[in-house]
DNA sequence: CAAAAAGTGTCCATTTTTTAGACACTATGC
DNA sequence: GCATAGTGTCTAAAAAATGGACACTTTTTG
């Protein structure tokens, strides 16, 4: 295992103390560890940057707690940068709020107060889960392997919803093992 | 807006008066609303029966409430029928459970005491989104994007990871307007 | 700094895949 | 029982992918 595993994290949280735990807690792991304590300008430092993962504070408005801010950031992160993943953090523990995070796109879920070990496990497990991408023939025969599926076996609408004549869907199904 | 879109649902709850409001709050929006309340004979109901969703309870050992079954049987059903759309429902709003409940694939997490018309909504999004199934040349869209932004703009990388030449991947990059 | 290494963009001829169209056969529904 | 829809397989022609090559540009690194 090389040390430069894990690169840079970009931690984004309105209160300084947490800022300076999170730093002493992620140096360990991340290579560099940058952070913010207002998202307005996560765009333009995500431009000039490289950063592998973000670690996203959702409440940024003073008084208010819903999470919406923390939402806003996070779409208008993935927006620019689908492939960054982004770890939500939050001291007001909210089930729909964290619903609303993940089917955003948010990679996990983390609420304060938090448990270093864990925190920093569940980083690497983001960051190791989104190194390994598939190969085209893999995600083709999973997504056939799909189509198939929702037809119930009907090969000849499976290929018409794939885009692709039904002849091409044999040889696929049979080159691909499907 | 045909009457039929919505086909049959399973719901799974150990609690007979739950599934006596929910069989009434759902029989408006679903052609069948099946009901279990146990989740032990659920893949052998799935082989039997044609469902569309299927919403489950997270909790059913007696005094056993941090969610386990509900992850368990979520999962055992996942793995039969990838295909099949879960949304989880507890009432012990957690948030840890609900991160794992998505993160193991359920479509959406419900808390009780739930609002019927926010149920039906939720539940009508859910099928609404998984009938858009893309073509293989959006798919491979989609794919060849986050490989080349996951290799920041390199092509020779990129296309090792697609498993793919150079040369091909600059034919559907060309092709599929990526 | 300069050489070496790696990547780019574009050719080629050959092989492989996809295509439209056809065929006889089998379910399924009214 | 007849019609409609789907299956599995076959052609010949069109399209795409392949390995290999090329001159050129960027990046690394001793």
């Amino acid at each position: 295992m090389q040390k430069d595993k894990y690169g840079t994290i970009l931690v984004i949280d309105d209160n300084e103390a947490i800022l300076t735990a999170l730093r002493y807690c992620l140096s360990g792991t991340f290579q560099r560890v940058l952070t913010m304590t207002a998202p307005d300008s996560v765009l333009k430092k995500l431009s000039q940057e490289e950063v592998s993962l973000v670690l996203l504070d959702m409440n940024f408005s003073l008084g208010v707690n819903n999470g919406q801010d923390g939402l806003f950031w996070l779409r208008a992160i993935r927006k620019h940068h689908p492939e960054l993943p982004i770890v939500l953090i939050t001291a007001y523990a909210d089930v729909n709020l964290a619903v609303r995070g993940l089917k955003s796109g948010a990679s996990d879920f983390i609420t304060k107060p938090w448990d270093n070990d864990e925190l920093v496990r569940k980083l690497k497990d983001v960051l190791d889960a989104q190194n390994d991408l598939a190969t085209l023939d893999e995600m083709e025969a999973e997504h056939i392997q799909r189509a198939i599926d929702r037809c119930h076996g009907n090969v000849k609408l499976a290929a018409e919803q794939l885009g692709i004549t039904r002849q091409t869907l044999y040889n696929k199904m049979k080159k691909l093992d499907v």
